[in-house]
RNA sequence: GGCCCCGUAGCUCAGUGGAUAGAGCAUCUGCCUUCUAAGCAGAUGGUCACACGUUCGAAUCGUGUCGGGGUCACCA
C-alpha cells in the first residue's frame, strides 16, 4: 500500500515534461524530510542536473513549482541546496490516517503465492537448550511471522539431531550412574536430566583419561582408549545395528528430552508444524548421492569414499560418503531436503542456522544443484551471528553456557522486582501479576535479541541484566498499554472531520504510513530487526506526542477525532509489530 | 595461509549513495494535583578502524592495510 505513488508519478511526469528524462514512478526515491527542515518528504534533484542543465536550486524550484501546479495534495515546498522539501496538505495526511485506521492494510498483504518451509531450532537431544538456541528460535519464529505477513505461505518445521555419538555418551553415563532414576523421580526437567548425564560422561572420561595418563599414556591416546569412550562407541554401533535394548534406552531418554524441550518451546512461545528426525532420514541421502555418482556428478576415490568437486565454484572437494559407505552430515541434509520437498513442494526452503555453517550451506546448495533437485534454487540459509559472552564463545565444558530456562527465569524475576520497586498501583490479582512478569520479562529478552541485525554477533553479559527501560521490549509494551488505557476511558468518538495535524501529529502519521512498506522490507531482508527498529521509532514518537497532547481533553472535537485516530492506529501497529516479533502486548502494565 | 562476516559515542546498537552521522544505557539537570514517570524535555559524549580510489555527494560502493570472529574433518 504505497500512499505516495501519485506523488511519485507526478514527479516522474514533471521530470519528463521539464527535462525530457524518463524515470519510472516506482524508481523515484523519496525520503522523509529530516526534522530540522520543513516538509514531510524530500526529493533529491542532483541526479537531474545533467538533463536540466541548470543549477540544483533552479532545478528544485522548477520541479517544486510543477508539483504545486499539477498535484493537488502538495501544499507548498522549499528548496535547500539540491533538496526539494515537500509539504502536503493536511487533508492529504488525515485521509491517509483514516484509511490506515479503517483498512489496516498490513492485515491484508498482496498474496505472493510463495510457499516457504522454514526450519529452525535444530537441537541435539543430549543436552538442554541454551542462549544460542534462543536466538535461533526467536529469529526463526519472528521471520516466519514476517514472511506470512508479507503474503507468503509459511510452514515452520524443526529438525532433531537425535542420533549419533553425543546421545550415546549420555546413555552410557546413565547406564553407569543412573540407578534407574527418571525425571519424575528426581523432579528434574527431562532435557536437563539427560544433559546432566552428558556432563557425568565428561567427568567419567576425565577421570579415566587421568588414570590412563598416570600409567604413561598420551592424552590423545587416553581419550581414544578410555573405557567410557569405548562404551559410547559400542553403543553407537549397537544402535546402528538395531539392538533392541539400546534402541529402548535411546527412545526413553530422547522421550524425556522432547518433553523438556516442549516445555521450553511453549514458554518461549514458539511452535513447529512438523518435526524431522535425523534418525529417520540419515541414510536416505545416500541413494541420491549414489545416483549422482552414476550420472558422473561425483567421483569415487580409491578407498571407496565418494566426493564432489566444487573447485570450479571456488570451494573445495567435499566428502559425501565415507569409505565404509556410511553417511556424513551433509549426506543427511541432502536426504532431509529431499524429503521436505516431497512433503511440501515448497518454493523456498529456508534454514535458520548460525553463520559457522555458511560454508556447509553453500556446499549443500551446490550439491543439490548438481543433482538437479528442483528445489535447489530455493535453498536459503538464514545465517545469523553467534551469541558471545564477554570472554568469548559459550563453552559447555567450562560451564559458561547460558541455559535457556534459567535465562527466562531471570528475566521474569527481574521484571517482577522492577515492578515491585516502582510505586505503580495496579489492581492486579496474583495470577495477573505472574502473567505480566512473564510477558514483560520475555519481551525484554526477545527484543534484546531481535533488535540487532541477524548477521551480527550478539554480546551478552550475564552479569548485567537486560534493560527494561529505553530501547527495549517493555518500552513498546508500555506505550501500547498506555494507548489501550486512554482508549478504554473514551466514552464516544466525535466522528467527522479531523483537525489539521501539528508537527508531532504529522510525524506520527508519516511513520504510520510506512508500516506496510517496512514489513515488505523486513521480509525481503529476512530481518526482524527492521520491525523492531520501526516499532521503537513509532513508540518513541507516540510518547513524545502523548507528553503534551491530550486525547481525552482535546480543545476541539476535530482535534479529539484526529488524536483518537492516531492513538487507535498507533496501538494497532504496535500490537501487530510486537506480534511479528513474537512478543505479547499486555493491555495493562 | 585461502575464503566468509564484522569494525560507528565509555558500553549496546540504528543508519541499504544525500543535508550538520542518530537512539538507548551510563553520567549530570529539569518535569507526576491533567489520559499509566517502564515516560517526556535538556546537557555531556564521534578521526564512522586506517589509506587510496569511484562522483555533484561516501559510514554506505571498490581496492589495499590493520584489528576481531568464523570456516576450510571420512565431527555434527
Amino acid at each position: 500500500m504505497n500512499y505516495l505513488q501519485p506523488i511519485q508519478e507526478a514527479i516522474s511526469n514533471g521530470i519528463a515534461a521539464l527535462y525530457q528524462l524518463e524515470i519510472p514512478a516506482d524508481e523515484i526515491r523519496f525520503d522523509p524530510t529530516p526534522p530540522e527542515f520543513e516538509g514531510e518528504y524530500t526529493y533529491v534533484v542532483f541526479p537531474l542536473l545533467k538533463a536540466s542543465k541548470k543549477n540544483p536550486m533552479q532545478t528544485a524550484e522548477e520541479l517544486g513549482q510543477y508539483l504545486l501546479e499539477h498535484q493537488n495534495s502538495v501544499a507548498r515546498f522549499n528548496v535547500v541546496k539540491g533538496f526539494l522539501n515537500i509539504s502536503f496538505k493536511s487533508d492529504f495526511w488525515t485521509s491517509i490516517l483514516y484509511q490506515l485506521r479503517t483498512e489496516q492494510p498490513w492485515l491484508s498483504p498482496a498474496r505472493s503465492g510463495k510457499k516457504i518451509v522454514l526450519e529452525y531450532c535444530g537441537p541435539n537431544t543430549n543436552k538442554p537448550l541454551h542462549l544460542g538456541h534462543i536466538r535461533n528460535m526467536l529469529l526463526g519464529y519472528s521471520i516466519s511471522k514476517i514472511q506470512a505477513a508479507a503474503g507468503n505461505d509459511v510452514h515452520r518445521v524443526n529438525i532433531y539431531n537425535d542420533r549419533g555419538i553425543a546421545i550415546c555418551k549420555s546413555m552410557v553415563a546413565y547406564q553407569r550412574k543412573g540407578n534407574n532414576a527418571t525425571p519424575t523421580t528426581t523432579g528434574t526437567k527431562g532435557d536437563h536430566f539427560v544433559g546432566h548425564y552428558y556432563v557425568t560422561y565428561s567427568n567419567l572420561l576425565d577421570e579415566e583419561v587421568r588414570t590412563l595418563m598416570a600409567g604413561g599414556m598420551s592424552k590423545e591416546e587416553a581419550e581414544k582408549k578410555a573405557p567410557v569412550y569405548l562404551e559410547a562407541v559400542r553403543m553407537l554401533q549397537q544402535w546402528e545395528a538395531g539392538d533392541p535394548g539400546t534402541l529402548e534406552l535411546w527412545q526413553t531418554m530422547n522421550g524425556w528430552v522432547y518433553e523438556g524441550f516442549n516445555q521450553t518451546f511453549e514458554r518461549l512461545g514458539v511452535d513447529f508444524e512438523k518435526d524431522y528426525l535425523e534418525s529417520e532420514h540419515f541414510s536416505k541421502g545416500r541413494d541420491l548421492v549414489l545416483k549422482g555418482l552414476e550420472k558422473g556428478y561425483f567421483f569415487r576415490k580409491d578407498d571407496g569414499s565418494v566426493w564432489v568437486d566444487l573447485t570450479d565454484k571456488g570451494l573445495d572437494e567435499k566428502v559425501l560418503l565415507r569409505s565404509d559407505g556410511t553417511s556424513v552430515y551433509i549426506t543427511q541434509d541432502i536426504g532431509v531436503a529431499h524429503q521436505r520437498y516431497l512433503d511440501y513442494h515448497m518454493d523456498v526452503s529456508a534454514y535458520v542456522v548460525a553463520n559457522e555453517q555458511d560454508y556447509h550451506f553453500k556446499v549443500l546448495k551446490l550439491v543439490l544443484e548438481k543433482l538437479g533437485e528442483p528445489y535447489a534454487d530455493g535453498i536459503h540459509h538464514l545465517s545469523y551471528g553467534m551469541v558471545d559472552l564477554p570472554e568469548g564463545k559459550m563453552k559447555s565444558r567450562e560451564g559458561t553456557v547460558v541455559d535457556a530456562d534459567d535465562l527466562m527465569d531471570e528475566m521474569e524475576a527481574s521484571s517482577r522486582s522492577f515492578l515491585e520497586q516502582s510505586d505503580k498501583q495496579l489492581d492486579f490479582s496474583e495470577a495477573e501479576k505472574t502473567t505480566l512478569y512473564r510477558q514483560v520479562g520475555l519481551a525484554a529478552l526477545k527484543y534484546f535479541i531481535l533488535r540487532v541485525d541477524p548477521k551480527k554477533r550478539i554480546l551478552f553479559n550475564p552479569t548485567e541484566s537486560i534493560d527494561l527501560q529505553g530501547n527495549t521490549g517493555p518500552f513498546i509494551q508500555y506505550t501500547y498499554a498506555r494507548i489501550k488505557s486512554v482508549l478504554s476511558k473514551l466514552s464516544d468518538e466525535p466522528g467527522g472531520k479531523m483537525a489539521a495535524p501539528d508537527k508531532d501529529e504529522l510525524d506520527l502519521i508519516v511513520t504510520l504510513s510506512r508500516y506496510y512498506a517496512t514489513i515488505q522490507d523486513a521480509s525481503e531482508n529476512w530481518s526482524p530487526a527492521e520491525i523492531a527498529n520501526y516499532i521503537y521509532t513509532l513508540a518513541r514518537q507516540f510518547n513524545k506526542f502523548y507528553a503534551d497532547h491530550s486525547v481525552l481533553h482535546a480543545d476541539t472535537p476535530e482535534q479529539k477525532q484526529l488524536r483518537i485516530h492516531l492513538a487507535h492506529t498507533t496501538g494497532a501497529v504496535l500490537g501487530h509489530g510486537l506480534d511479528l516479533l513474537g512478543i505479547e502486548a499486555p493491555e495493562r502494565m
